[in-house]
RNA sequence: GGCAACGUAGCUCAGGGGUAGAGCGGACGCUUCAUAAGCGUUAGGUCGGUGGUUCGAACCCACCCGUUGCCA
């Protein structure tokens, strides 16, 4: 019987271009993941949009002088084409900013009011008496108390790194014409969070399954006590409050912004032929998997879930498998320095499967990791060229010059060739259970470990020699190293659809690679399968691509 | 400042109480079907530091140092 997955994918902001970082964190696991899942012919919906609310987009809309709705359409279409380009197969990818997402946000905004979830109080603000208007934190600057750095944000230090309050600044000054912004008090309205602590901290003592930092972490977090939070700003940019008198207000980003998962699988819903089809994932027999950075942990295994405790009747996530950092040549990522490889630029460059590869091989999984181009070249070279698309080129040049392009009969096996299709059962299953558990990187390497020991068979059966002496053994070899193969295509499938889907070509099946299924018998290729004239299934790269490349990061 | 994770071979990373692991790079050898690709052998580390628990610790505990993230 089928399962039902909900790939809840994080959001990114729009208001600037997707980078590998994002690509390791985030998206393509969760890709991977995905497309696991639909080829095992499980129901998956997995979505994801723009974040076009969040203070970010303000900004830069600010610095451009453009209105946020220029800096946010901008990059939704240019999201949409990287997905498209790189692969990452959502099945619906919109924004905050829709008719349908204001709704459903209302909707809980006003069903968490009813049941006494949010209250209303009051706070003060920093008020700029220039520009007539309540500064939201990152909006003021001063003199960092702790460290006595001048430039410190109200939200944050960016020297010392400590969170602020802009009541602890010195010489708080507004940062858009540097006047002195006075404290205003101003009605908010308050998500009771603290309401549901007990309930949270012993929901996630349950989850044994999640990694050991995402659970200890959010333990702690509990454990530390929840505070209520304003979710409404003094802003004109964001989902309207659902109550007449507040026309100056808005409901806050981080309220707003996780509600979009829920509305996202509501707007695919419509789109589809069963409006209610939504609730299928977000209901009992759905299990919903959070992909996202480690900056994002505590907002979707504390605030969302508290949201959803609230709200009442909708799953809670099954797995938060949150991911660690990717760093680049051994630096973290800043898009203000252009430390960063942004995903058009290499797409423009270079082919999706290896940057999918070199990440997926190198996955932040457990602690942070780093990208290089010297490794990126390294392993498109001597794993995906060397090992794999070299083993299927050889197998599939030797069918050709020997056999006509004609799978033969293989006989009956010899034990190394038994052997070998004994392994590749074991790789095929370890592989599942791996990306069963969201261990990718490992999946992967087992994928690989399959092809390496094809390589090794062949090495040891060298039938390159026995075509000349004894065909039989030869046929009996190609036929298994080609058998192998076909157990690569679909394992290797999640990780890089693209060449699965070429080598699914040249091996002379009909259809897409996604037919097969998740599913590999050593019965699966029948003599008399016409293969195709093999090219390449992998570029090799030039050592020069390293310097080039890094040429280009940086200021 | 508090909490969490991480710190293992030249590089990138696994592992995780009982004689240190992989890939790449280095050295040596075999092979030539293949995108000069493949295969084998080998060198290399007192597993961040200091204490402790234990018959035994890289693995558990405490403290310290470093990195990253989150928080008032």
């Amino acid at each position: 019987m089928p399962e039902r997955i909900l790939a809840a994918v994080a959001w990114p902001y729009a208001n600037g271009s997707i980078h590998i970082g994002h690509v390791a964190g985030t998206y393509l696991p969760a890709d991977i993941f995905a497309r696991y899942h639909r080829l095992k012919g499980n129901e998956v919906l997995m979505v994801s949009g723009s974040d076009a609310h969040g203070t970010p987009v303000t900004l830069t809309a600010e610095q451009q002088g453009v209105s946020p709705e220029d800096i946010y359409s901008k990059y939704q279409a240019e999201f949409l084409e990287s997905w498209q380009r790189l692969g990452i197969s959502f099945d619906l990818f919109t924004t905050t900013h829709t008719d349908n997402h204001t709704e459903v946000s209302q909707g809980i905004f006003t069903r968490l009011l009813e049941r006494g979830f949010i209250y209303k109080n009051t706070m003060v603000q920093p008020y700029c008496a220039v520009e007539n208007r309540f500064l939201a934190d990152r909006y003021v600057e001063g003199t960092c108390p702790f460290c006595g750095y001048n430039g410190a944000r109200g939200d944050q230090c960016d020297n010392c790194g400590r969170t602020l309050d802009p009541k602890d600044l010195i010489n708080m000054s507004c940062r858009i014409c540097g006047s002195a912004p006075v404290f205003r008090e101003t009605e908010h309205f308050f998500l009771r969070l603290s309401a549901f602590e007990d309930h949270l901290l012993d929901w996630v003592r349950a989850q044994e399954h999640w990694r050991p930092n995402v659970r200890n972490f959010t333990i702690g977090y509990l454990e530390g006590g929840l505070h209520d939070r304003a979710i409404t700003r003094d802003i004109d940019w964001g989902v309207p409050l659902p109550l007449d008198g507040y026309d100056g207000k808005r409901i806050y980003v981080w309220f707003e912004a996780v509600v979009g998962y829920l509305s996202a699988s509501i707007e695919w819903a419509k789109d589809s032929d069963n409006p209610d089809a939504w609730k299928s994932f977000w209901e009992d027999g759905s299990r919903a998997y959070y992909f996202m950075g480690k900056d994002n942990i505590p907002f979707h295994t504390v605030i969302w879930p508290a949201m959803l405790l609230g709200y009442g009747g909708l799953n809670l996530p099954y797995d938060v498998p949150a991911n660690e950092y990717l760093n680049l040549e051994g630096f973290k990522l800043s898009t203000s320095r252009n430390w960063a490889v942004w995903l058009p630029d290499y797409l423009d460059r270079y082919d999706p499967d290896p940057l999918r590869y070199v990440i997926a091989a190198n996955l932040p999984e457990t602690s942070d990791s780093d990208f290089s181009w010297r490794e990126y070249v390294r392993r498109n070279n001597d794993e995906l060229v060397a090992t794999y698309g070299n083993l299927v080129h050889r197998v599939l040049s030797m069918l050709n010059r020997n056999f006509e392009g004609v799978l033969p009969e293989p006989g009956e096996l010899d034990e190394v060739s038994r052997a070998l299709l004994a392994e590749a059962h074991r790789r095929f299953d370890e592989v599942q259970s791996y990306i069963e558990v969201v261990r990718l990187r490992q999946a992967l390497q087992s994928s690989m470990a399959l092809a390496q020991a094809t390589n090794r068979y062949l090495d040891q059966k060298e039938p390159w020699r026995a075509v000349r002496r004894d065909k039989d053994d030869a046929a009996q070899t190609l036929w298994t190293a080609l058998t192998a193969i076909n157990c690569l295509k679909t394992t290797m499938y999640p990780f890089l659809p693209f060449s699965s889907q070429k080598l699914h070509e040249m091996l002379g099946l009909e259809g897409n690679v996604e037919n097969g299924g998740w599913a590999w018998n050593d019965t699966d290729l029948k003599p008399g399968l016409k293969i195709q004239r093999p090219t390449p299934l992998f570029q090799k790269l030039d050592e020069k691509v390293i310097a080039a490349e890094e040429q280009r990061i940086g200021d």
